[in-house]
DNA sequence: GCTTGACCTTCCAGTGACTGGAGGCCTTAT
DNA sequence: ATAAGGCCTCCAGTCACTGGAAGGTCAAGC
């Protein structure tokens, strides 16, 4: 399979499949033209790495996971714990936003909307702290 | 006032504020040492803008804002719309963490977690899609 | 007057995870 | 033979800072 194959079946663009070969996390052989040749393995690497980059872990996560896949020996307690610690980063970011929300949403309704320049949103922006 | 202390009172890191500058978003005096000196509106801009970016508004966001809250003849509409599409976008960004969030829980959920290979997380980020 | 330490300055590089584009080689079909 | 499309590498840009190096300035204490 060239790049544009796996590319296709993986639902990663090409680019970012030549980026994973360059930080390491695939190694494709070469064809004698210099094209990538991937093998089955190959693509099921990519999948792999791209439902993990899906479920929102960071490409250094998803290192790591795919060196646990790869190991017979690992521990479940290594994998559980990556995805602990993902999830809780998860969670403080829906916080996060939950905050951001519930101010942006009475702020939006609180504003008229029109041609006035009386505008809550700009007063709660600009008062003193 | 120094950088120093309009980092204190605005909050932002004087390296922030600097930057704020490099990107025209404030212009401050300068003293014949050659170190900014801030005026109150210089301040009050920079707490404006802590404000907005910890509401999660971009910076062009803020550009933005900033130019309405210093025009006399703006139309709240216009700062309503900037608030309300921002407000979309963490509506959107909430979703997509919820679906992780859910998928993560349920897997975390399953994993046993102990010194055994076997392992439901993996097992579903490897399943052949 | 000198030193010390806390400020301040600019400039450069790095972050994460790609993405876009230029310039050029290779393959396939007409 | 040529044109289209796929592949290659390399460089630059994204966003909003952040860290660090190298050096100028200022106030206090001896």
């Amino acid at each position: 399979m060239n790049i544009g194959d796996v590319s296709d079946r993986s639902g990663l663009p090409a680019k970012t499949i030549r980026y994973y070969e360059e930080i390491g996390l695939i190694s494709p052989a070469r064809d004698d033209n210099g094209y990538r040749r991937f093998a089955e393995q190959d693509l099921h690497k990519l999948a792999f790495l791209a439902r993990a980059r899906a479920l929102g872990f960071t490409i250094e996560d998803c290192r790591a996971l795919l060196a646990l896949y790869e190991d017979d020996t690992r521990a479940s307690a290594d994998v559980k714990r990556i995805a602990r610690d993902h999830l809780h980063r998860i969670e403080a970011k829906i916080d996060d936003l939950r905050a951001m929300q519930d101010t942006l949403t009475e702020l939006v309704d609180a504003c008229a909307g029109d041609a006035r320049p009386d505008c809550p949103i700009l007063r709660d922006l600009g008062r003193k702290a």
